[in-house]
RNA sequence: GGAGAGGUGGCCGAGUCGGCCGAAGGCAGCCGCCUGCUAAGCGGUUACAGGGUCAAAAGCUCUGUCCAGGGUUCGAAUCCCUGCCUCUCCGCCA
């Protein structure tokens, strides 16, 4: 979330940084909001001060034997009325929550502007797709013919948008992860994590899933009506709050994290959007990037970072294009973020597979995670910064897209037949 | 799941029958002094958040914070309730 001093020290240079992205119209009102709370603080403040004083003299009174009846009752009085005054403070303090929970960040000075996912940019290209000597098929085609992509027994047991890999197509699942963990901690100083697929309300909320993004989410409750806990929509809801509430030293900036999991999502609202195979599934595993860093080198880590994400792509030999979103595009906590879209024979389009974003400080100040400057001064807020490294499940659509051969098998990616020793592609052996 | 114990400042730890407790004492840290060096010793000092004042900062002042949220009371670290977490024993379990 934003700082409210920032609101309510410019609230005009605010409002005009969100006009691209929204949220500008709520900038007045919390303002307003605050003026109110102040003057309800005060107005408490000043009567606690006055009932200390008199509980104190209360107090002595008593011990010396006088009775102080009349001043207790005056003070009942008193007490009544901080009581109230404290409980209108808690309404507007929530309101402001509220209010300030729905304002996105303010997109860095070097963001494009524009208002929708057409006025992106196109940073880079990498790679050059492969001509077909026929006609590539979707990789729910070629899954399926190979007999290894099961919809239909997964939307048995569960539901649609659900599926089932077989043999080999699960064995490359698992080869997947395991070389992009390889890489990240390897050549690129990641710290591997294994994190909770489940996490409370409060988890939720510290990284901003919650409560913009709740259609979103699986949600589970125990059986005897315990406490509600969410299914991760991303590894990065946990990695990020690992040090929520921490002070860390400067010194031990950045911190880069990465993480395997299966990431849930409830995809509400994309109805018949992309409804074939595995390219957006309720269920789906994830290598994800997490930084924490300085203010200062939060922009240099962001560009790192998608070098990072860059690198699996380049060592898997698989086009792709970099994108950065416009000021309008850009997500509801992000700063400033990049897209890396591979190229999809089957589709003929270059589809997203990560995106790398700056939270900046609105990340840092939401999940409460600060770091002690090394020069000593108070404790700022970190940057947060996150990425994907990639989505295993579209990277393996674009394998079975790019590397489908006319015989309907797939050849494995050179990159990948270390972890799968002895398969060269896949084929209708299970 | 059953039984019990407990959660105090960076750490350890004291808080009597509720008031003078933001909280003794120790350690650690910081600043001085002293001292061939180091150590020891001496003096001082060290939380965070939010209001008010101020152009702003500093300063001053007020409020809140002894796990969290409620309650009792003129007044709560101290009493009551709920939640969370930790520890011990038993049970169960991959």
């Amino acid at each position: 979330m934003l700082d409210i001093k920032l609101i309510r020290d410019q609230p005009d240079a605010v409002a005009t940084a969100l006009a691209d992205k929204g949220g500008a119209d709520l900038i007045h009102e919390i303002l307003a909001r605050d003026g109110e709370r102040r003057r309800l603080i005060k107005e408490a403040e000043d009567l606690k001060a006055l009932r200390n004083k008199a509980s104190e003299a209360i107090g002595q009174a008593k011990r010396r034997g006088e009775d102080a009846s009349a001043e207790q009752a005056r003070m009942r009085e008193v007490g009544d009325r901080i009581k109230a005054l404290d409980a209108d403070v808690k309404a507007v303090d929530d309101a402001i929550e509220a209010l300030l929970a729905q304002v996105p960040n303010v997109p860095h000075p070097s963001v494009p502007r524009g208002k929708s996912d057409a006025d992106n940019v196109e940073v880079r290209k990498w790679g050059t797709p492969r001509q077909f000597d026929f006609t590539p098929r979707p990789h729910e085609d070629v899954g399926e013919a190979l007999g290894l992509l099961d919809m239909e027994r997964a939307t048995k047991i569960a539901k649609t948008r659900f599926a089932v890999l077989w043999g080999d197509l699960a064995r490359l699942e698992r080869a997947l992860a395991q070389f992009m963990l390889d890489l990240h901690t390897r050549e690129h100083g990641y710290t591997e994590a294994w994190i909770p697929h489940l996490v409370n309300a409060e988890t939720m909320l510290r990284t901003g899933q919650l409560p913009k993004f709740e259609e979103q989410l699986f949600k589970t409750v125990e059986a005897d009506e315990g406490r509600t806990l969410y299914l991760i929509p991303t590894s990065e809801v946990s990695l990020s709050a690992l040090h929520s509430g921490e002070v860390l030293l400067e010194r031990t900036l950045p911190r880069r994290y990465t993480a395997y999991s299966p990431c849930y999502r409830r995809e509400a609202g994309t109805y018949g959007k992309d409804m074939k195979g595995i390219f957006r599934n309720h269920q789906f595993s994830k290598v994800e990037l997490v930084k924490l860093a300085t203010p200062a080198s939060g922009y240099d880590e962001l560009e790192s970072m998608v070098r990072e994400a860059e690198t699996v792509l380049q060592r898997l030999e698989l086009p792709y294009r970099v994108v950065e979103r416009c000021a309008g595009d850009v997500g509801f906590s992000s700063a400033k973020g990049y897209d890396l879209e591979v190229w999809l024979p089957g589709q003929g389009k270059y589809r997203e597979i990560s995106s790398c974003s700056n939270y900046a400080d609105f990340g840092g100040r939401r999940v409460d995670i600060r770091y002690k400057p090394e020069s000593g001064g108070r404790p700022e807020f970190v940057h947060t910064l996150n990425g994907s490294g990639l989505a295993v499940g579209r990277t393996i659509v674009a394998i079975l897209e790019n590397y489908q051969n006319v015989d309907g098998t797939v050849t494995i990616p050179t990159a990948l037949r270390p972890y799968l020793p002895g398969l060269e592609r896949l084929t209708t052996r299970r």
